[in-house]
DNA sequence: TCGATTAAGCTAATTGCATTAGCTATTATA
DNA sequence: TATAATAGCTAATGCAATTAGCTTAATCGA
């Protein structure tokens, strides 16, 4: 077996538990049940206990959004661009809720690692901006209300707490395209 | 004393634990100690053990949001109003992160409570917007909208996740013109 | 005013999970 | 092939949550 494959698919195995009963849930005992060892033989993979898992966890769920929203911006640009990310996004944590809880709440206390972690995402979004002419500060400014707005929406649609019975769909697309008209807005200087 | 009097001060004394310590870290035992009590006599005030207490310090959370937002909007309207409102969100959030990860948190298993009790600050959301001029479905997209870029901005503002040096008050202001900007272009058909 | 009830606290005991210590078999390697 | 590293195991420890059962003081109805 190469180098850190079965470390691999322990992070693979724990990622798909954290989906199906939550991040919350995930404990050493019942990893170790799922891969069919004692859990005193995971520390033989991480040293640093849950702490280490979970902050793998947390880089495994990052570089697995890297991955599909990369993919989701190929060959497009401008708003197109931005909307596949976008779409890509909320469909990432539609399908991995549990994973995405690892992803926010490793957050919560390891901001230097999860700060480069989530940069991979971040310089996506900045390339899809590349084609807008706007000034670096502008783009910062538009990454940074993308993120907030794709990560708050993913949150709150993934716990169901948007009560309303309106389209989340039609909700989506209407603040996408309140971003996009803002960034239209600013091109240049007054162009539309 | 009073009814409920005690068990109003443990949660206050919860709530400030958490922005001090994190939430993750407010244990029955250090609470007790806190409270100057042994942990298995908070069950003499909570029955429901870790769980109900934390519910309750959500439920705290979101009353103690409320009421700053609602004061926030007082005598404010339209543009005036979204602008206070969001900035008192932001404020409160980067004043109690603990208490604002409780908020967060207690999402995650609790739909229906959870939904109950961030319905108020939804509330005051729709009334900042009521003097515009919107069809009851677009008031629904901008509340979900503003709500959603609240969330996203303060918890990754929070977790000082933003890694760039751009000025993080430029962001959140041009975000929010962005936003009006969307709004107004909505109003009647074409004003701006 | 007096006995009964309730409230609020305490200590002791239980349970469950994370983690550590120390042993063993298997694999890879010098 | 002898040896070092790998990956697993069982047993033991420690800590937090929780439960059981006891005690004291306040409250309350007759």
């Amino acid at each position: 077996m190469r180098n850190g494959s079965k470390r691999e698919t322990i992070i693979e195995t724990a990622a798909t538990m954290a989906d199906e009963k939550g991040f919350a849930n995930i404990t050493m005992k019942e990893l170790a049940d799922e891969l069919g060892i004692k859990s005193p033989s995971l520390y033989k993979h991480f040293s640093g206990g849950l702490d280490e898992l979970n902050k793998e966890i947390m880089l495994y769920g990052w570089r697995s959004l890297d991955s599909k929203i990369t993919k989701a911006v190929i060959g497009k640009a401008k708003d197109d661009a931005v909307i596949a990310l976008c779409n890509a996004y909320r469909r990432f944590v539609s399908e991995h809720k549990g994973l995405y809880e690892a992803m926010q709440w490793y957050n919560m206390y390891l901001s230097d690692e999860h700060l480069q972690a989530s940069e991979g995402a971040v310089d996506i979004m900045f390339r899809a901006l590349s084609s807008y002419d706007l000034t670096e500060e502008q783009k910062v400014h538009t990454v940074r209300m993308i993120r907030a707005f794709l990560q708050g929406f993913s949150t709150i649609e993934a716990h169901g707490a948007y009560g309303n019975p309106v389209s989340l769909d039609d909700t989506f697309d209407f603040a996408l395209k309140t971003i996009l008209n803002g960034i239209a807005d600013m091109q240049g200087g007054a162009s539309r």
